[in-house]
DNA sequence: CGAAGTATTGACTTGTTTCAATGTTAGTGG
DNA sequence: CCACTAACATTGAAACAAGTCAATACTTCG
């Protein structure tokens, strides 16, 4: 259950994630290498940190799928984000004490954890390093709008259709994906859980996907066939994940804000 | 519309709101100081940044209401957060180049900006202050947590109580209330808009709330009659809030991880 | 005063939940 | 290798919370 592996791994899987917006440093690159990491194989559905903890440490998924959850009163779970290789779901414990929520493995998983005295030393090292970090629990941050806006003014195949395009390009920003989509190790009853649905209506909303041929699910296996149909459908629009930007625009000058602003009602 | 005032006040607002948690060191209070703000009034109802914008400034709440907000295609507005003064509702565009949502004002406001510029060159010199900033958009992105579960786990009723409960205590930690309660500018509309509710439902919960003797609501004051029994009520918990701990309880030592995991299932 | 925004109320509709039963699949151990 | 089991998926019917529509007050403010 426990291995002090190199951590070569979790070297690699860490640097590809942070890079892939734009490259770090070679001194940022060796702080980072420099961090030693403790990796433990979690069994399917475990909850290894909870709430009210205060990590001292932070972890990075290194294989399989873990959530963060809320619990409600009679039991029912919220799970607040879906998470795959390469996500940090607890870095924000760095800076906030005490965890207001739960993290949980759907199957069995990876994880690899860091101390976050260690952390510490290298952001006071490098403060372009802890940008990059910074910038990852804001990324984070917008994956939560994007969760707000769907869970509200989306109807439940929209919702899906949505929610199955945010998986489809995370998979695929991290290699995750072939010519038969990615897995997702969450069942129809765990994708409610994110969307605020049963899984009865998952179900229905999934034919629904399936009789448009807009997509192939089947046992956590996702296969895409119309992404541009389905964004549509989903009112999906891929800014809030801050990809890199392939074709870079130029940059609109940084005209007058009240120039554009716009009276509402 | 514009002025180039002394920024004292800002200053002073920021300053009260960071260190609200943990005192500032005095060079980092230094530091804070040195920043120029460039405040300007903004009318009700306007949109001053907008999705796809691509700020080089980042502003603070002086005085007044604004949102967050996302758009769907048939032009039902989601509002993602609402913020009061001291908060920097858009901190995140120092390291996400696009917006992903919009900003803009309910009632009347006072807003204050600082180049992204000047912010980079304080936190280069200061991990410590850039901790801090960090901080307040890890807190930013905990009150999304709360908005995900809120919304898909609790009943009309239960989701007004528990953001009533939210915007007590926040209004209450900048010292923005009194007997009479506090001034919160959004409509019963509005208020659905954040819920994911109408304002029909919104407005009949609220007639629920008052009758049991919980709130007073009137045109925008609120006043919370029994918090204990609202809090219950909307299964609101404070934690979220990564409030400061004020009878500090000895820290639980770093217990091993695995000794406290818990199977699922 | 008039106008616009907001709050309130009632009647009707609807998307989703709930409940319950039945398939289906993957994994386990004899 | 098959019976057994647990988890997961699928289906139908009934119930319900919230939405929609629409009419009527109330407030605020130029």
């Amino acid at each position: 259950m426990r291995s002090k592996i190199s951590a070569a791994n979790e070297r690699e899987l860490l640097l590809r994630r942070l890079t892939s917006n734009r490259p770090l440093s070679t001194s940022d690159e060796r702080l980072l290498g420099e961090l030693t990491w403790r990796s433990e194989d979690k069994p399917a559905r475990t909850q290894f940190v909870q709430e009210g903890d205060r990590p001292t440490e932070s972890c990075l998924l290194v294989q399989g799928t873990i959530v963060r959850s809320r619990y409600a009163e009679d039991g029912r779970r919220q799970i607040l984000s879906v998470h795959i290789p390469g996500d940090m779901p607890d870095l924000q414990s760095l800076h906030l004490e005490r965890m207001d929520y739960g993290l949980e493995t759907i199957g069995a998983s990876r994880v690899a954890f860091v101390p976050h005295s260690a952390l510490n030393a290298v952001f006071a090292r490098s403060s372009s390093l802890s940008a990059t970090f910074w910038r990852e629990t804001l990324v984070d941050a917008a994956l939560y709008r994007t969760a707000i806006f769907r869970n509200a003014l989306l109807d439940a195949s929209a919702r899906l259709a949505n929610f199955i395009c945010e998986m489809h390009i995370r998979h695929q920003t991290v290699g995750l994906i072939d010519e038969n989509g990615f897995h997702l190790a969450l069942s129809q009853e765990g994708i409610g859980e994110v969307l605020g649905l049963t899984n009865v209506s998952v179900n229905r909303s999934a034919q629904q996907l399936r009789a448009q041929g807009l997509i192939r699910m089947d046992r956590g296996q996702i296969q895409v066939l119309n992404f541009k149909v389905l964004a549509k459908l989903g009112q999906f629009d891929t800014t809030y994940l801050h990809l890199p930007e392939v074709a870079m625009s130029p940059r609109r000058g940084s005209s007058d804000r009240t120039d554009r602003e716009k009276r509402l009602g």
